[in-house]
DNA sequence: AACTATTTATAAGA
DNA sequence: TTCTTATAAATAGTT
């Protein structure tokens, strides 16, 4: 979609690279929105800049909620290293499909489950069923 | 982008939300494939259909560093019976988990995780990518 | 940031 | 469902 058939492969130019992605990035966005009101399903995007910024969408309320305070803690490490990022987002996707497995309630924490480097995901049952809340290391005093 | 312009809204035809899904699902993996090339940067994509099944895309292949703790530390649980319990859910969710991660193809199997009683997660690596299989113990031989 | 020539995605039809 | 094709949309290179 251009003047030019563009090749699949990294833009070597950093200028070119950036207003690429930009661009690219608004319409994945774009896409993934009507994906999830035409079709109605639930979708989510996370994209992280090469400076560690975190873009997203995620077609449900309950899930940007839950989400920010993540992007807040990431968006405050640009210094990052790329492996450190890379252990986040998989996290974070992990995350995404948690939430889609149980909201959080409850009270009573019996169990947790590291994921390394940065989040603690406190297992719960509540009304005999088993939750999970993701807390920040910040918050575990 | 077809013979007419389609509003963004619910398709209330379900065949045609279907097909709709099909091919605007398959263009935003494809997008977000094309954005991780082209701007060397990070892309997950989740898409859970109205019938549970999930559909993703992620630009990093470092999923076994975060399986590795879990499986090795629920194969090293003892069976006191608190333990065996959460480790038991702990393996269940790991289950679900692993489950919207991956679907089942592969061929070298290189871990598992054993969920005590009833159920064995299988790890495995296929084009790069991780996987999970659960088994029956009926089908173990 | 805009523009616009082209490529790409895709809605409707076969 | 799968292929075809007219058309809408995205975007690469330019200004």
């Amino acid at each position: 979609m251009g003047r030019k058939k563009l090749e699949i492969k990294r833009i070597e130019d950093k200028s070119a690279r950036q207003v690429t992605f930009s661009k690219r990035r608004n319409g994945l966005l774009k896409k993934a929105k009507e994906l999830a009101v035409l079709c109605d399903v639930e979708v989510g995007v996370v994209i992280f800049s090469s400076r560690g910024k975190v873009y997203h969408y995620c077609s449900t309320n309950r899930l940007s909620e839950i989400l920010k305070p993540y992007h807040s803690r990431v968006d405050a490490e640009p210094s990052a290293s790329a492996k450190v990022r890379e252990t986040k987002m998989v996290a974070e996707i992990r995350w995404v499909y948690s939430r889609r497995w149980c909201p959080i309630k409850g009270e009573q924490c019996i169990g947790k489950i590291e994921s390394p480097g940065f989040k603690r995901l406190v297992i719960k049952k509540e009304n005999n069923v088993w939750e999970i809340e993701r807390r920040d290391l910040l918050s575990q005093a």
